[in-house]
RNA sequence: GGUCCCAUCGUCUAUCGGUUAGGACAGCUGGUUUUCAUCCUGCAAAGGGGGGUUCGAUUCCCCCUGGGACCGCCA
């Protein structure tokens, strides 16, 4: 048994959306489970519609997710010459010919097609021409002689045995009129000379399977295995197009989802292994396999990417998060200054707990950051006379105490409350409002330690009480 | 219209002929909490319909229904 290699092949016609970094994660996933290699292939033969950008950021976005491809990156427009080669021995050995109708006379016939309620196919009109009654001059494209015959059964990995009868295939254009190869043929012999055991690829793949196949057999190449995975849905059902809206990768990262948490959560949309939700990056590979890949579409659920990435956010380690969250600051929002820091990676105990996302940690830590308080005017309100007295006889105490803790917050806290007849929201929210221009926010005594004495003081002063 | 695929709580799914049909997310209760949260209790929630096969079907087979994909000289 050879040693298994597997592909993604994305074509940089637009930026990556998550169906197919879920394709590509699976790929990556089989192949190291099986200790094989995982490759990538840039499909940029459509010249029109490529642009490198757009390949970058498929390599960052597989690389922000944790997917990396082994070797160089085969790009495809590299390698037209050989399938142009493969196209002529196909020519030559009898499964290929040249149809020379024109783009009217096939226009037409869709046109007809459509008006009788039929479907489209070629008529192979050209199949068994002789060659020697055409005229010279004019452009003919080349067609695979694909099989009318019987029928062809595919043993996908994934969905079973499938069968289809063999005249459902029309005579498929291999090579164009200005004689650049088609997506079938660059694929399968990109396929095979890439040495690919196992081609995981989207269930809308199903049918160029069944012509790929009739190319590999009638060049005598080893088939690979193939497995089509049920496509991701929106929430309508539809198929997932880079038109919707949250479809890639970027649109996740910008509103703070971790990669991990991505990872994961694609990793479960599809597949599952038992009752398991929780897949570290060595557990996903140790356990990924092609028996659990389900065979009905998905729906994307935000929520539950939400869900998730909570769950990454409490569970790991402190550091790791600040590293996350001070890159996400400094793509989306503004960089966190060095000495922010200090006050920001000790509060994070508490931060985090209310935080779904990056950017909601990001938000409770703006008190912190900013070194203006930006007030809710609404909850300035609530920030009456009485409550101005409390703060003022607060900041006093404060300003007289050497180090800050709750153990030494809690009693003049209390002793206010006693003293102005009140309950604890009636110190504490003044208090919080006062430092944070918010009636929500972390605790106080939370607030006020990560804050420190001098801030607090600052913050408690004039500005507040005028 | 043709070809193919799919079908369990709202969502992601477990079950590989015998279960009170399990878990997770979301939802809703209650408790803890100075706010918002976190955390902890609990509740509600499902095998599309009809035929078979079988002692027994969510599970196997057929039909219907519903949903989806493909039908480019794009990839």
């Amino acid at each position: 048994m050879s040693k298994v290699a597997t592909r993604f092949a994305p074509s940089p016609t637009g930026p990556l959306h998550i169906g197919g970094v879920r394709t590509a994660l699976f790929n990556w996933l089989y192949s190291k489970n099986q200790k094989g290699t995982f490759h990538l292939r840039i499909e940029d033969t459509d010249k029109e519609r490529s642009k490198n950008e757009f390949k970058v950021q498929i390599i960052k976005s597989l690389k922000w997710i944790g997917i990396e491809h082994d070797g160089d990156e085969y790009i495809q427009s590299t390698k037209i010459n050989d399938h142009i080669n493969v196209a002529n021995e196909l020519l030559k050995n009898g499964n290929a010919y040249k149809c020379y109708c024109s783009n009217e006379e096939i226009e037409e016939q869709k046109i007809r097609a459509k008006q009788k309620k039929q479907p489209y196919m070629y008529n192979r009109k050209c199949r068994e021409l002789n060659e020697k009654n055409v005229a010279k001059d004019i452009n003919s494209v080349v067609r695979f002689k694909s099989k009318i015959e019987g029928s062809s059964t595919l043993k996908d990995l994934v969905q079973g045995n499938v069968e289809i009868e063999n005249i459902t295939i029309e005579d498929f254009i291999i090579l164009r009129n200005d004689g650049t190869p088609t997506y079938n043929l660059s694929a399968s012999v990109d396929d095979h000379q890439m040495n690919m055991t196992h081609i995981i690829r989207g269930d809308d793949h199903k049918i160029n399977t069944f012509k790929q196949i009739q190319i590999y057999l009638a060049m005598k190449w080893k088939l690979p295995s193939f497995a089509h995975i049920p496509l991701i849905h929106t929430i309508e059902g539809k198929k997932l197009s880079k038109r919707d809206n949250a479809s890639t990768l970027d649109d996740y990262s910008k509103i703070g989802i971790m990669p991990d948490a991505l990872r994961n959560y694609l990793l479960r949309l599809g597949w599952s292994y038992k009752d398991k939700e929780i897949f570290t990056l060595e557990e996903s590979i140790q356990y990924f396999n092609l028996e659990g890949i389900g065979k009905s579409p998905s729906k994307l659920d935000i929520s539950r990417i939400l869900s998730m990435n909570e769950h990454y956010i409490k569970t790991i380690d402190e550091k790791e998060l600040y590293k996350h969250l001070t890159k996400y600051c400094e793509i989306y929002k503004e960089k966190i200054n060095s000495d922010k820091e200090k006050k920001i990676k000790p509060s994070l105990g508490f931060l985090k707990n209310k935080a779904k996302t990056l950017e909601d940690i990001y938000n409770n830590s703006k008190y912190i950051i900013f070194d203006e308080v930006n007030f809710n005017q609404e909850d300035l309100k609530l920030v009456d006379d009485k409550a101005k007295k409390i703060i003022s006889n607060f900041s006093n105490k404060v300003s007289k105490l050497d180090n800050l803790s709750k153990k030494v917050l809690e009693p003049i806290v209390n002793d206010l409350i006693k003293l102005n007849e009140t309950n604890f929201k009636g110190v504490g929210q003044p208090l919080r409002i006062a430092l944070t221009g918010s009636k929500f926010g972390p605790g106080v005594y939370d607030i006020i330690i990560s804050l420190g004495k001098e801030e607090v003081i600052k913050r408690l002063g004039d500005k507040i009480l005028s």
